[in-house]
DNA sequence: TATGAATGAGCCTTCATTCAT
DNA sequence: CATGAATGAAGGCTCATTCAT
């Protein structure tokens, strides 16, 4: 069907240019790159976007609020600081299921981050949420939610970047507990709901 | 004086230039853009640095090692806990003194980070340090010192970030306690040494 | 048809440069002049060719290999003498029917000789050979190969150059004998074969 | 005296750029290549010659005559026959005893012979002047005075350049007799006068 | 509809020339 | 006078985008 001969255009346009952003960055890509790579013409390109930078834009906000999902669910249910561990852990696992989404968000993020709409949830949401909850119930100290939320994903971000630029040699699947028993220690009051 | 002379090009170049790649980012900064800001030619730049990747490079370079000398001075000496808070506190303190160098460290880290030559010590080798100092002190727990390292580096660099791209809108000095607090209850083991 | 297309392009900037080189040399020569000359626009020569110095190599190249297969054939067989006077007749008739070829090769040796790869049959060694011919045949007299060779080509390339800047007033075609002549009651021993 | 130091600026000036024109060509000599190689600064070229293109072709214009002088005295009086070879000695012995000067005439003439002003005495006029004497002496077969002063030079100067270009590895020395031999022979009526 | 050749604005860089010191 | 930093036009080349086929 013509509907899956599109979608599957669409897919490996995404899949080329998420990898080759993710090596090179946005700028260092040609339409030329992600076209050859993706096994399409460059003009096939303008028949689903209308510009690189809107490619570009539209992958990273999809990857962006996919990651919220991804975040949301994997973070479950039950008392704040038990979420934020899963938060971690999943998305320490990500990056080494899929090192090339990560590498893209990690590296896109200043040149996307201004282009994505305002009312998406952002993975940033997810864990002020959280965050908030935690708060709420009375599991998570009561401070600044955004500022605690971006400790949080701070600490994930850098160590996840320290590992694909290779500062870090540790596996991460082995930095979960270190990384979480610290944080946690110092967000949580301690008291379960 | 010629060296006077000499010195302001350079100086104005450098000025012109951090700013206008904070704001666009290295590859979307032309070599028109940073002389005309600079008040100077385009040909002047090349006396001074051989490529606009090494003006970029070379800025980058110095904006991180001066990075690092200020953070190892501002820790000061004490126990290790003491020292990140120091570091928390100067940290925030640069973004409101010197936000153009700020958003420049930021935004430019992913494009000149891997010209930075090795053997340069860079801030993340000062927190990592203090940290280590704290886990053979005894006053931080002993874990993956990277781990822990990223961790802090991560939390800071993150509310900065937040705050620079108008997320966050309570003053990062405000913050300090706040993000301190958590990330210190969560490394030290409450000895002092 | 797009294959006409194409080689149309590439055929009107062969001419367009081989005539631009010609008349001011290849250095002086811009691309913008090829392109405004060929009536295609700059980025098009980019698909033909790698760089306007790989342009101008080729473009020697290929005449420079026509110019030996036409002398080759121009030369015909029977004894060297004569193929020699028949190689001057054909050189100085095609000055006279392409000037512009004549003076591209002219002008561009010294820019593009070093350019020519090694392998390939160049007009000298089309002379050369047919000295060497001569010398063991006994049409020719018992000397350095190369020497005589060279004794032949520049008798031909400064008579045409002195024609191709205007000194030499008379037609080309007027002089063939006056130079073969000379040449060949210097270079042959009379015998026949 | 001021007036040493400017002539040795200027001889400085003048060799470093021969050398230089005679390796890389004019364009691609730079006026900063000069100066440095000459030891002066670039701006005090520009108090001898007001232009690096006026400089090239003063350049030449001074060795293109330097050369007829040398060659109408090399030629020294006598058959013309006799002086021709006499000619061809000192035109090979130049190249080995002055190689850069050699490569200098050689590259720049393209560029450069246009801009010799008319009046001037160059080496072809020398050698067609031999050549009409020895016509008139009878000494010369009667032809063409031009086209026999062609055949003569450039069987000079392509041996001259094949040598230069490393084609031609036997010493320009050892082919005097075989070029003088067969032009000679060539042009000579075997009167002498 | 898909293709990919063509376009041409704009980029980085060079360098002849000028001129303040 | 000499110097060499500054100028800025111009060059070669790239690449996002368009459009004839």
């Amino acid at each position: 069907m013509s509907k899956d001969a599109r979608s599957d255009a669409r897919n490996k346009v995404r899949d080329a240019a998420i990898a080759l952003f993710a090596q090179k960055g946005v700028k260092a890509t040609t339409i030329k790159d992600i076209a050859r790579a993706a096994g399409v013409s460059e003009g096939a390109l303008y028949r689903h976007w209308a510009s690189k930078e809107e490619l570009a834009a539209a992958l990273f906000a999809a990857e962006y609020t996919a990651l919220s999902h991804s975040l949301r669910e994997a973070a479950g249910s039950g008392p704040a600081p038990q979420r934020l561990r899963r938060v971690i852990a999943w998305a320490f696992g990500l990056v080494e299921a899929a090192p090339g989404r990560a590498r893209f968000l990690l590296l896109s993020q200043h040149d996307a981050l201004p282009l994505v709409p305002d009312g998406l949830e952002t993975p940033v949401d997810v864990v002020c949420a959280i965050v908030g909850d935690g708060i709420a119930e009375g599991s998570v100290v009561d401070a600044d939610r955004e500022a605690l939320a971006h400790t949080v994903i701070g600490a994930i971000v850098l160590n996840i970047q320290s590992h694909v630029y290779g500062r870090q040699t540790a596996p991460l699947g082995t930095l979960v507990d270190t990384v979480a028993d610290a944080l946690l220690r110092g967000l949580s009051t301690g008291k379960e709901t």
